[in-house]
Parts: structure tokens; sequence; C-alpha cells
DNA sequence: TGCAAAAACTAATATTATTAGTTATTATAT
DNA sequence: ATATAATAACTAATAATATTAGTTTTTGCA
């Protein structure tokens, strides 16, 4: 009965991540962490904002460790080889942690700058691995988003069964984010345009 | 205090739907889609079974308009041209029900047949337009799932506020998606290679 | 007109999140 | 070394939700 210590916010985080990727972030709640962690439920209200801070937290340390690897595995590379070294990387980590990624493109809970902060960061890196295209700045953004698209849209229909047949996912992918990358010099050299919109 | 009738089961997802679309699936509840109906919330589950149910029986019904809409997007259309319509149609299905579009993607529920056979007809259909480019049944099997990475990923993104920026959206997709129609060919001629596997 | 089926209802239970107020433990400062 | 302040656990209580069981009302048909 001895009343429990040392808990401190890594390790809550730590079980929370175990819970939603191994169960599903559903499955995350107040209540099964608690149990998790031999406490009542109301004490994680000393760690933690209630579930959406919890979720949040959760999504923000995420991030960053997406961040950290992302940038590992574009360093010393440019080009056609960093886009697919930081493809690879993404789908690796949201495979290896399903609940964490989907929470970290949730809807934003009470500390969201964080979020917000490392996401700016994941895009300047993206503006960085960007440069050696020569594209226009606006140029850029649009090829950023349509990356963004393409990793994301993959992971998550892969995560959530989408993909039925029994046929080799990683040559999708790889089939895929190299489509993307063989297109980029189409936006280079004007035979993908994008007008310029009058908001910059 | 007439106890009401004529509820059926159409009425319960058109109530169901716009609650989804327009404040979120996370608020669909059998509590606030009981209240909206006037009813009682045991009383659902005369049309419903269960939260699980609703959901399913949205998606089932969501993603059965969305076929129907691409299909018609389609018809009389072949190649690029195809495509182009049936990303157009994706997306705009994806921004006028952002609510039923998340749950057509959602974890398999009840009735999990329905959804995966509306699902099956979609890919269908995408075979059919793939037919203009010459591949092979396995080259089109990949190409599709990339098509989708791309369409999902996009609409998945936009509306969970992925695209802070404030330039043009429908640019970002248009690039997008000519990226990777453009992409197609390299995928005939062998420049983006699918290595067969052993599993057909 | 009566009867069977459908669909509403009330009542009760379990789970979860959350708040308030309390107690015990830790760390600090005298 | 001891008193004190802060931290983090706890219990108790409340509200919201989903769900089940059992009942009543209404409808539509025989």
């Amino acid at each position: 009965m001895s009343p429990r210590i040392g808990l401190d916010l890594p390790a809550v985080i730590r079980a929370a991540t175990e819970i939603a990727d191994t169960h599903g972030i559903e499955s995350l709640t107040l209540a099964s962490l608690a149990k998790k962690l031999n406490i009542r439920t109301p004490s994680l209200y000393n760690h933690v904002d209630g579930l959406p801070g919890l979720r949040n937290k959760l999504a923000a340390h995420g991030l960053e460790l997406l961040y950290e690897k992302l940038t590992l595995a574009a360093v010393g590379r440019s080009g056609d080889e960093a886009i697919r070294a930081f493809a690879d990387t993404y789908l690796e980590f949201a495979r290896a942690h399903p609940g964490v990624y989907e929470l970290t493109l949730g809807a934003p809970g009470p500390d969201a700058a964080e979020v917000a902060e490392t996401g700016k960061k994941l895009v300047d890196l993206l503006m960085r691995l960007m440069e050696s295209y020569g594209l226009t700045h606006l140029q850029s953004i649009h090829v950023i988003r349509g990356l963004r698209s393409v990793l994301h849209g993959f992971a998550s229909l892969e995560q959530r069964g989408g993909f039925g047949l029994p046929i080799d996912l990683d040559v999708s992918y790889r089939l895929l984010v190299d489509t993307f990358v063989a297109g980029i010099p189409a936006v280079r050299n004007g035979k993908i345009t994008v007008e310029e919109q009058g908001e910059q």
C-alpha cells in the first residue's frame, strides 16, 4: 500500500505511447493509462491537462522525435537521394508508432504551440531539401505540400488497412515516391505550372 | 407528448451526417443524435447497432455516394482527363463531407462487408481508368495505390489544417495530381520500375 | 375490432472524464 | 534535526455517455 512516488512526465508519456501504439488511440484513456501506471485516474491531472492535454503532449513528443529522425536521415544527402531517405524514415516512423503518428496530425489541443513549432521546423527542413532543385519559393511550397500529401496519404491508408491485396507495400511506396520525385523537374522547367496568386 | 413515429433509417443517417460534417465525428454521439431527432438515446437501437453500427452505416452510405459521384465524373472520359476529373470530385466530396469522409476510412465496424464491397467497386473503377495507359496488371495496382495515397493524403492534411500558409490550396492540389499523372508513362516505359514479387 | 410487430419509452448499470477537497510524502529552510 | 511548503498521491462526488432489460404505445394487418 505504499503510496507510489517518482512518477514523472517522461514515464507517463512512455506508458501512454505504448498504449496508443499497441492498442490504438481510442484505447488510450485516462483510465487505461492510470491502470498501467498503478495510480488512480485523478492523479494523472498532476502531470497532464486531462485527456486532451495528454494527447497533445504525446503529439508534441512524437513530432519532435520524428523531426529528429528525419533530420538525421537527410543530413549529408541532397536532391532525390535526400527525399527518398526522408520518405523512408517517415514511413518507418509511422509504422513503428501508429498511435503517436495519428495523434501527431490530430486536432490541436491545449498546448498546440509546441506541435505547431515542430511542424514549422519540419517544413523548414523540407524547404532546405528543396534547394537543390532550383525552384521558386512559391513552387517549393506547393511541392512540399505535395510531398507531405504523398507520405501521409500512403502511411494513413496503410495503417487503416486500406490496401487489401497481398502485394508488396514497400514496392508501392517506392513507386509513389519515385514518381513524385521524378515530377519535380517538370515543375522547375514549367511543364507543370504554378500560376502566381495574389497573396504570395 | 405524442410518441414520435415515422423515423426511418434514412432520416437517422441524414441527421447523423449533418452532425458529423458540421461538428466533427467526435461530436457524433448517440446522445447528440437522439437530441437532434427528438427521441431518447436507447430508441436509436431500433435503427442502428450502437455507435459503432451508426458510424459504419454512415461510412457505407458515404462511400456509396462517393462512388456514384466518381463514376459520374469519369464517364465519357479517359486517360489524364479522367483521372483529373476523378481527383477533383474526390476532393470536392471530402470537402463537402469531412465527417463522413473520415468515417469512410475508419476502422471496420459491425457491418464492414458493405464498405468493403464499395471499396472494391471503387478500385475496379480505377482499374478501368488505368486501361488507357497500357500498364501491367501489377503496375496498375501499384499506380492505383499511389493515386489513392495522393488524393487521401491531400484531403486529410487539408482537413486537419495541416497546410498553414495562405497560399491557394487548389493550385497545390492540381500540381500534385498533375505530377503524379505525368509520372504514369514513366512507369509504363520502365523508367520507374516495379520488380515482380513472388505473390502475384 | 383485435392482434402482432415495430418503435418508442423508462429504469438501471458500467465506463469514462473531471473537479473538489484531503492526506501523505518529499524537499527545503531554518 | 525539525518545521514547513510544495508536490503528488488519494477518496468522494458529479456529469456525460453507451448499453441492456423490460415496458408501453402505436401502427398496420388479419
